[in-house]
DNA sequence: CTGAAAGCGCTTACAG
DNA sequence: CTGAAAGCGCTTACAG
């Protein structure tokens, strides 16, 4: 049978108000220290541990944090991101869930049948979702994949690595731009927006317009895009891929066309996943600042749920350019 | 304020109970078409959803599944085995929740705050914790590295890992064969029994023991392990990786030497990371059944929730040698 | 076919 | 400093 704090307060005799107060150290109570000595041996020696359950029926509330994560095909970045989340918040007593959501249950459900203090989205939510969540007291902490006024927001905002890259091409000589899609259309959120900022940034600095490959990982796939880019009236020179992943495919190709990198074909990717370092030549890309984003989400959240403290300020300067041998 | 079921059964006119064996379609019970009607109308209408922790008090139950997940970067093979559970358990009404373990907070706290029906580790579980969930009424479901007994058990035996890469290099004329453990501390477990896997089978053919050494994931360190395994009295002609990213390093020291691959130096690695196939040569590996082994695990645990279920099956065959350009 | 009532285990005003 | 009692929202015998 389940240990409860009537047991407890039996075993230490006392009330279970007196265990509750005891157990939850609650503040501005005073206990004698001989009461507490009691009531914590006896708790211990019952092996007594509260039921969640019960305590968040009756505050509505528990220590959990939901954090829910779309259908990405990521990968080790996103892994980071959860795993720093997870450790800065449990050293706060909170218990980091992540929940995989591919949409086949309604996500309302899930937070209901959680009863978590804050729900973390990795992805933007369904505003009804955000509204029903905050509604029922929930701390929600959004996301967005653009540049976002609303504070407690989590923005990665992916035009700014498509503007980076194209940066870091034109500081190494180059015009003639295309950009390597996935060919993951889950992938879409984040191709699209890092494409708009590759166009854009070519744009503004007076380049033709880039070229548009999608790539697959195979080096069939990229080599139909190197061949295509070559062929063009002004040859593409330099390709900002999705990802590393994508930019490997594409060192590939130009291996398997006979093309020189950097010299005839610059190749720039993000993420910098361990392989990149690997490639030959080594594959510069687009580096982000997993822990300054970790730490923002978890601040985030502690600030979401305490309103005395100091909301965390939204770390800037997340990406950086890793330069190596492939530009 | 929060819409209970006493809400909806004032607004449909009912009692409580009749609310709770309408909404629950309570098996054994009839009622007439016309209150479940009103019943589900003013639930729908009011924006009803049950407060899954009164029902878990009551109960003692809930549709969670804990997952937990240890300190690995395992990367994208875990983010795909968990990614198939959730989708399978999903369409059983259950959901999934993650938590990666780093043992910052006792594992007893995490499953009382969460009342899962059933936890599923994805490492090994303390014995005493094991005790303590199935003490408490949860499904237990735990992993094991190796050969395991226990029927209720996801195993992924990692030697037979080891095995299946030098029985493929011999078969390509292999007996010098060496092993590219990784840096990373974390994947020791995996590692020592894949490299146990490796020697068993070298002993067993009669080939000289396995050279070792560790890589991490730079050119460098793979070049230092290359050198080392040429200059031996009988020179290496064979290397056994981790996995593929450690096998990529080797490739790239290979390549640094100006060695042939896998004229010098064949090369298998493990996981067919999507890199693996855009490697110079094509990088041979050993590939995973995830999905048999989600099947498994998603089974397992719906067996255990409901004994009138047959227990799945275990797996057999989940490894495979797929045969590319480095062997 | 439907309702009144108990109870899951906890916390917290409210009294002493 | 401590206790008796209410109530969080649900389900389920037990009566009708």
């Amino acid at each position: 049978m389940r240990v409860t704090s009537a047991d407890v307060a039996r075993e230490s005799g006392v009330s279970r108000t007196t265990v509750s107060y005891v157990l939850n150290e609650k503040p501005g109570v005073v206990i004698t220290d001989a009461t507490r000595r009691r009531v914590l041996d006896a708790a211990n020696r019952l092996g007594y541990t509260p039921s969640a359950a019960a305590r968040a029926l009756r505050s509505g509330r528990s220590d959990l944090v939901l954090c829910v994560v779309p259908d990405w095909t990521i990968g080790p970045l996103l892994d980071t991101l959860i795993d720093h989340v997870t450790m800065s918040l449990a050293q706060h007593g909170l218990s980091v869930l992540v929940h995989i959501d591919r949409g086949s249950r309604p996500l309302a459900e899930l937070w209901r049948a959680v009863t978590p203090c804050a729900v973390l989205g990795l992805s933007p939510f369904d505003a009804a979702d955000a509204r029903a969540m905050a509604r029922a007291g929930i701390a929600v902490i959004g996301s967005a994949l653009d540049e976002d006024p609303h504070p407690e927001t989590f923005v990665v905002p992916q035009q700014a690595i498509g503007r980076l890259q194209v940066e870091h091409l034109v500081s190494r000589g180059h015009r003639a731009v295309a950009y390597a899609a996935p060919a993951d259309d889950r992938l879409a959120a984040f191709a699209d927006r890092r494409l708009a900022g590759v166009r854009h940034e070519c744009a503004r600095l007076g380049l033709p317009a880039p070229r548009l490959a999608r790539v697959d990982l195979t080096v069939e796939s990229a080599v139909a895009a190197v061949r295509a880019w070559r062929e063009a009236g002004e040859p593409v020179t330099a390709v900002a891929a999705y990802n590393d992943e994508v930019a490997l495919a594409v060192l590939a190709g130009a291996a398997a066309e006979g093309l020189d990198v950097p010299g005839d074909l610059a190749v720039i990717g993000v993420d910098d996943i361990p392989v990149a370092r690997l490639a030959v030549p080594a594959l510069t890309t687009v580096w982000q600042a997993i822990d300054a984003q970790a730490d923002y989400l978890a601040g985030s959240v502690l600030a979401a749920l305490d309103p005395s403290l100091e909301p965390p300020a939204r770390p800037d300067d997340v990406f950086h350019v890793l330069e190596r041998a492939s530009t």
